[in-house]
DNA sequence: TGATTGATGTACT
DNA sequence: GTACATCAATCAC
């Protein structure tokens, strides 16, 4: 048995709210072969609308972009340096035009071989599987094919809540390779699970912060 | 019609 | 620390 997967209104809302609890639930995939894959979200960036400079959708909306100015609960998938994928949930409000959530890097909890062989790095240790976003990708055997896909109502790609449903302390800070998007730059989007071996990079700054504390650096769109 | 640019990962020094 | 693979979207003519 395992939970249902997490509901359309737990995207409704602003991927500033979003992309922080995220951290700890499952993201899983039912491969066409009826084998499970699912890692553990530890690290994800929370992308608001056009008026977010780091946003692919601040072009509006485009054959790419679509999903992320449709109904949340949704994949946006597309193609990074041209030669990875990034998987991202569409995280927004009805007042909001557009919103999504990068999930960066995850711990791989089930089909951890399955997930090294789609790796092809037999040498890897489990953390590295998924630690970013084209290697989580890659794991969990998320492509292009996948975007537009309703997380919240599909057999082979959704998100459950993690076990326990304790979520750990939260590390904050600004949002990864993000310099051209000026003062949008320097948010702090990016949220990550305090000392997990599988965060794709470190966090700068003093950490941990209290979960219960608001995010630094004053007033922010939501 | 052509040039630039990335929400990266790997190999190598 | 640096080099580089590789391409759709976007922007400059």
């Amino acid at each position: 048995m395992s939970p249902p997967p997490l509901p359309r209104a737990f995207f409704e809302r602003s991927p500033l709210d979003v992309a922080p609890d995220l951290i700890g639930t499952l993201l899983c995939r039912r491969t066409p072969d009826g084998e499970l894959l699912a890692v553990q979200i530890v690290e994800t960036e929370a992308y608001l609308g056009p008026q977010d400079r780091a946003s692919h959708a601040r072009a509006g909306s485009t054959a790419r972009t679509a999903p992320m100015f449709g109904a949340a609960g949704h994949a946006y998938v597309y193609r990074l340096y041209g030669m990875h994928w990034a998987f991202n949930v569409v995280a927004r409000t009805p007042e909001q035009a557009a919103g999504a959530v990068l999930v960066r890097a995850g711990l791989p909890v089930a089909g951890a071989e399955r997930q090294r062989a789609r790796r092809g790095r037999p040498h890897d240790a489990e953390a590295r599987l998924a630690s970013g976003p084209g290697r989580l990708c890659q794991a969990l055997a998320i492509t292009g094919a996948d975007s537009g896909r309703d997380l919240t109502g599909s057999a082979s790609l959704w998100i459950e809540a993690g076990p326990g449903g304790t979520r750990g302390d939260l590390l904050v800070g600004p949002r990864v390779n993000v310099g051209y998007a000026e003062a949008w730059a320097a948010l702090p989007y990016r949220f990550g699970l305090a000392g997990s071996p599988a965060l794709s990079r470190p966090f700068a700054g003093p950490t941990p912060i209290d979960p219960a504390e608001s995010i630094p650096g004053g007033h922010h769109p939501r």
